[in-house]
DNA sequence: TACGGACCTTGATTTGGGTCAAAGGACGCC
DNA sequence: GGCGTCCTTTGACCCAAATCAAGGTCCGTA
């Protein structure tokens, strides 16, 4: 049922799609040489469940390609996106045995992974790692603290605008280009998701999309492809604090 | 008016309240020294503001003693806490200019700070440092989770109980026992920055509250000291995931 | 003792978003 | 081609929390 591994596949380093961004980033080729000794791939089809929240969980890993999410969820069912994971975000933390998220593939979603000892290792003896670590640690935190003031404090269509402003500026990024006027691109969660992932309900979710539809700061193709005519438009919606959003 | 030092105070680190857990937790003697030549206090007084999100910051700290907060704000003046610091928790960003979030003086408050880049040299030397910086911002982006998941889903009943929860938590901590039975303690913040921290109204906080206390949930003395006759209630109204909440 | 200000409580009313319900695509499968 | 499943949209109604408003309590100072 699971495709937990991809032994075919043996992708060198070197050539890696995350080579520069990953925890990975900052080894030295020597460096880079032990890691690549230790990585396994691992692969799941959109849907699957990475590990669930309270899982024993003996590795950790990269993402290489494709989107998967972080979830928690109250004992009645109430669940609540605390993380997307992109390529090159790291999965899973050193010194913890057990996954304090339930983690899913999006998509079709493949990690490169290590057994959680041996990274344990290498990260108390290599300082590149170390370093690169904390400081995507650090990006995280100011990504969820962002979030926080979302949750917290904007209305529903703020929230959706600052989603769709954020997959925007990603998908952007991706390209090396940084998104202003005219844009396009995909949403990559369905409606449920975003729905947990704003703190809504997918029906309100729904409403505020055809909201901003009729209020011509979206036009859509198809359920998922969003043309943006005026990205400073979606960025008003937002109602950020100027400058821009998301630290992602 | 700012009392930004405290010229006459200077602590041993060998007698710091904080030396155990703190980003100098791991050091070893010679690099607590290299620490301890390299560090000034700073001292505030309750609800003076210790920089604004946005200004110049050319030092990191970590707090001694008292508390403060981490706010962040919508151009139009809705404000969310993002974080609430205690003592030993770190303030600022190795790499990073310019403070991120506003942060307050709650009560009176004495940090040990360092001025920027000497810090960042030495975290990048010292592994002991980075390490214990790592794990700290790792405790850190698990309790801005959990708060996600308050922010999101949570009603505001909830809210409230979760946050006495996590004070309780918080001061038994401080006294080495865990919370059990019937316990007592002091809100360290005003309605308002409750209100601030939890995604409300200060008027639905205080209902809240009120209403906790008609049910018997807790018992106030004055507006700022709580006694809870049974701290598993007041679990169980937080609504977590069984186990307990907060990994502050 | 009176006054001012900060903080808190409570009531009346409004409203944004949740809940419940129905139905409309889109797509794969038999 | 018909059918089931998944995802999405839309409508009607309701409720929790926001908003607006008025007082209350506590405390320091004149």
């Amino acid at each position: 049922m699971t495709i937990q591994s991809a032994p075919d596949l043996s992708l060198n380093c070197g050539d890696c799609p995350i080579r520069h961004r990953a925890v990975c980033a900052r080894c030295e080729s020597d460096e880079l040489k032990r890691l690549e000794d230790m990585k396994t791939y691992r692969s799941y089809e959109a849907g699957q469940t990475v590990v669930w929240a309270g899982d024993e969980m003996d590795f950790v890993a990269s993402v290489v390609s494709g989107i998967a999410t972080l979830t928690q969820a109250l004992e009645d069912g109430r669940t609540q996106m605390v993380g997307l994971l992109l390529p090159s975000d790291f999965v899973g933390r050193p010194g913890r045995s057990r996954a304090a998220y339930t983690v899913t593939a999006t998509s079709d979603l493949l990690m490169c992974s290590f057994r959680r000892k041996p990274f344990e290792l290498m990260l108390a003896e290599t300082p590149s790692v170390a370093q690169r670590l904390l400081q995507m640690t650090l990006d995280e935190l100011d990504a969820a603290r962002e979030w926080m003031l979302l949750l917290g404090r904007k209305s529903a269509r703020e929230k959706i605008a600052s989603l769709l402003a954020i997959i925007a500026r990603r998908d952007a990024t991706l390209r090396l280009t940084s998104p202003q006027g005219r844009i396009n691109f995909d949403l990559p969660l369905t409606r449920e998701a975003m729905a947990d992932y704003l703190g809504l309900t997918l029906e309100t979710v729904s409403r505020q999309i055809s909201a901003l539809k009729r209020d011509g700061v979206i036009e859509l193709e198809g359920k998922r492809h969003v043309t943006v005519p005026d990205f400073d438009e979606l960025l008003a919606e937002a109602g950020d604090d100027s400058d821009g959003g998301a630290l992602i």
